[in-house]
DNA sequence: TTGTATAATGACTACAAGTCAGTTAGTGAC
DNA sequence: GTCACTAACTGACTTGTAGTCATTATACAA
């Protein structure tokens, strides 16, 4: 039957158109000051409809991150297979700086996911949704230890346990790309966003070293 | 007139339980699902007298915040006196590791700290306390910033901006704690708490030395 | 044309933060 | 002791927003 089918696309279409409407306003004022209702007027249905299309207004957060996660997802891929064949530093700072590039562009969707963390929003999703958006945000992880490994086996890292190092890494960043996002903090520190950024990924791949050479 | 004093040291009085009301409040239920009803019932006041006293349930948090930071920067203060005489590496470990000791100790107010980053925070608390939470916040780098700087001079670490280093190794700290306090995340990298920190100590330190040295 | 299923609506409920007009109680003057 | 004054306190109320659901509209097949 046809009509199904052109149903089913409608009906997705108006997902997309709502999703779409939830980024803008979330973008627009934060998530916390966005209402659910503002999402609504911007796609042009009623609130009740946003509802028929989403649990809650943290589960269209939820499934806006695990699009923008899968875009970062990419770009990482991306800097991985092309410094795929320099030396692992090379490669780190190329992941490194690809995942800076990700958030520098998207500066929002780092606040977002990092929301994503904490207060109400367990709560308000399905654990199946919670757990696919973490699993997406630890993706990249992959293409660390990739390189980490690759790095133990040309013997320019010392040897350590490879998740674990690449782990840290990850979570280290992200440390640093809190502090960058936090305009009142940075300035207190007094620091360049960049500056931070290339000083704690250089500190940790000089850290990864087995040798010397500066 | 000493009846006066007593009704200062009384409304102290009062406002300090209503503190501790909320501190038993916020840590049993976490920040956002604690209600200002259930921190009034707790002081056994009215709601009406907990905005007598503070502006904001954030207000209420932005203080608590500050009482707990002054612990933290005591305890770091005390690490650095009794580690002052040690090479800079030792030094820097003995600084990480209290760091991690306290917020060990006080897992709910590291989520609490971060909590105050994000959401209706800024929005509910005047400019000067939030101000002021940063600043405490930040107030243990100075010691960091000596040891680094006396690394520097023992020729142990290379030579670099001081202030940046340390922010960045704040930084990076605070990130591997944020992994560390998120139980599912924490699952999916399948790591121990310990682990992380450690590696990350460590890295970080490995990645200031000017020399091999293991 | 009409019966049925699917989609959409928006008035309504629930809940929590924050307000304020009114009440209570401590204090000093007489 | 009592009265007036003030500071402290109260809790019913307002406001804002997430989420619900009985009702209505629409599209299609027979």
């Amino acid at each position: 039957m046809t009509t199904r089918a052109r149903r089913e696309r409608e009906k997705e279409k108006r997902r997309q158109s709502i999703l779409q409407a939830a980024r803008d306003v979330f973008f627009e004022n934060g998530f916390h000051r966005a209402t659910v209702d503002n999402v609504a007027e911007r796609a042009e249905v009623s609130k009740g409809t946003v509802y028929l299309y989403f649990e809650s207004k943290e589960t269209i957060l939820a499934h806006l991150l695990l699009e923008t996660l899968d875009e970062l997802i990419e770009e990482l891929e991306q800097a991985y297979v092309a410094a795929e064949s320099l030396p692992a530093d090379e490669q780190l700072r190329r992941l490194g700086r690809a995942y800076l590039r990700f958030f520098k562009e998207e500066p929002e969707c780092f606040r977002l996911l990092m929301a994503m963390d904490r207060g109400r929003f367990q709560d308000s999703v399905t654990p199946e949704i919670y757990q696919q958006v973490l699993s997406a945000s630890l993706e990249g992880l992959g293409w660390v230890m990739k390189t980490i490994q690759q790095g133990i086996d040309e013997e320019m890292f010392r040897c350590c346990d490879v998740r674990l190092a690449a782990s840290t890494l990850w979570a280290m960043l992200n440390g640093v790309l809190e502090l960058m996002n936090h305009p009142l903090r940075r300035a207190m520190v007094g620091m360049e966003r960049e500056a931070l950024y290339q000083t704690a990924l250089e500190t940790v791949i000089q850290g990864l070293r087995s040798a010397p050479q500066q």
